[in-house]
DNA sequence: AATAGCTAATGGTCTGACCATCGGCAAATG
DNA sequence: CATTTGCCGATGGTCAGACCATTAGCTATT
């Protein structure tokens, strides 16, 4: 004897879906059929199906606008999403989300070496020349700031680096902003981030790999001391 | 002026409930109260509160049991939750997780062999023998390799990188099987594997960290050399 | 003491209803 | 004619109540 398999309705909903979406019957930007149409369709009554649905959402293959109607994502938010949840429930580990920061700048700023292309160049000296811009402006400056750092994750090409550059960097972003607060450090330091911000393009552009990674290793060093005392204390 | 935040009754269900989680106010195995319980203590509706149970079980935290109750899972369960959207994986996915893992296995080394306790050393040899032992049984080889890898990962005392390496490991894991299937080739690969793995551990031992991290890299370019060809084709 | 049967509680499902929002259309406006 | 305004239907989001299948625990029979 075996135990018998108990199916959930919403669970098989889920799997059909899933499945339509695998086989790209349903592309991604395609409109589901309204919910009351889909009930008849898989003759459910519309709470199994919402949970399906809602379940799909959370796993950011779906999202429902209001009055539109219940669209088909983008592929490939799901991985991403589930790392996410995945150290989202052991955090508190501000030391450990800073150095695997750093580890995963300085590897990007690696491989961007070998993958910008001119395009990618051009944004980071874009966002480099709005770095100096805002010398003045420490909002605009940070703002730079950080996307210059996610233009290198981005130029690795490698959406799964790039997702979770940007998730720790989510974390830590308010720590950073404190830390850079300190109005009696801001010139100084904002002075010397951004000629280490040119050290880092400048390898970038002559493709020198090793250089590049060293340049953002040493960048991030020197910029999150404090925040590594702030961690510490 | 800026965009209202639209709130959503079943996100701020789920925000509240893994926020409870968080704070191991509940802790795994702990029992919730009844649907309609917390209907009535969250002031909403069912469909509502079940949408989010359902997106909750769906991540892996909660279970739900008929006639019982709902419970809160081991925390870890969405990895396995997780494998199931594996097959949603394209090519390129596939590749940027490959190239990822490579990078945090290979700088996990480095950090290994400066951190390892030997205690983590002890460990590591006991897997090792393990390999050894399942020169011919490739279902406990593989087991052994992995936790080996596992405890590299664990001995660098970071826990943000311990579970990014186990989660990609994990999404990689049916593909490293696969590709380790092949009985044609499974016996002298299983011995280079091994006399790699010997080379990593001996570099760990006498905390030569710019060794291990380069024995990693070899070892992991070797025996994901097919797993690559597989990817592109 | 063991077993069969009963009962209450619970998650799972269905139905119908109401609301807020959005898109599109027609009428009013300049 | 172009623009704005107001309306209406469709849609996702929410709610309340009901029924079902399953489970645990109690009860009474054996």
């Amino acid at each position: 004897m075996r135990p018998v398999q108990r199916t959930s309705v919403s669970d098989a909903i889920i799997a059909q879906i899933t499945d339509l979406i695998e086989r790209n019957v349903l592309k991604p930007g395609d409109r589901l059929p309204p919910e009351r149409e889909l009930c008849k369709r898989f003759q459910v009554g519309r709470s199994s199906l919402r949970e399906a649905l809602r379940s799909l959402s959370m796993m950011g293959l779906l999202e429902g606008r209001v009055g539109e109607g219940t669209f088909v994502c983008d592929k490939g938010q799901y991985v991403e999403r589930a790392l996410q949840w995945g150290f989202l429930l052991d955090r508190k580990k501000l030391q450990d989300l800073s150095e695997t920061r750093m580890m995963l700048e300085s590897q990007n700023a690696y491989l961007a070496a070998e993958r910008a292309t001119p395009a990618d160049l051009a944004a980071m000296a874009d966002a480099l020349a709005g770095m100096a811009e805002g010398l003045a402006d420490a909002g605009r400056f940070l703002a730079s700031d950080l996307q210059f750092h996610l233009l290198i994750a981005r130029a690795t090409h490698n959406s799964i680096l790039y997702s979770l550059l940007e998730t720790t960097r989510n974390y830590l972003q308010e720590w950073i902003k404190e830390s850079l607060a300190d109005p009696s450090l801001a010139g100084p330091r904002a002075e010397l981030s951004l000629a280490q911000h040119r050290q880092i393009l400048a390898a970038l552009q002559r493709r020198d790999a090793e250089a590049a990674r060293q340049a953002m290793a040493a960048h991030i060093r020197s910029s999150s001391g404090d925040l590594a005392e702030k961690v510490r204390g």
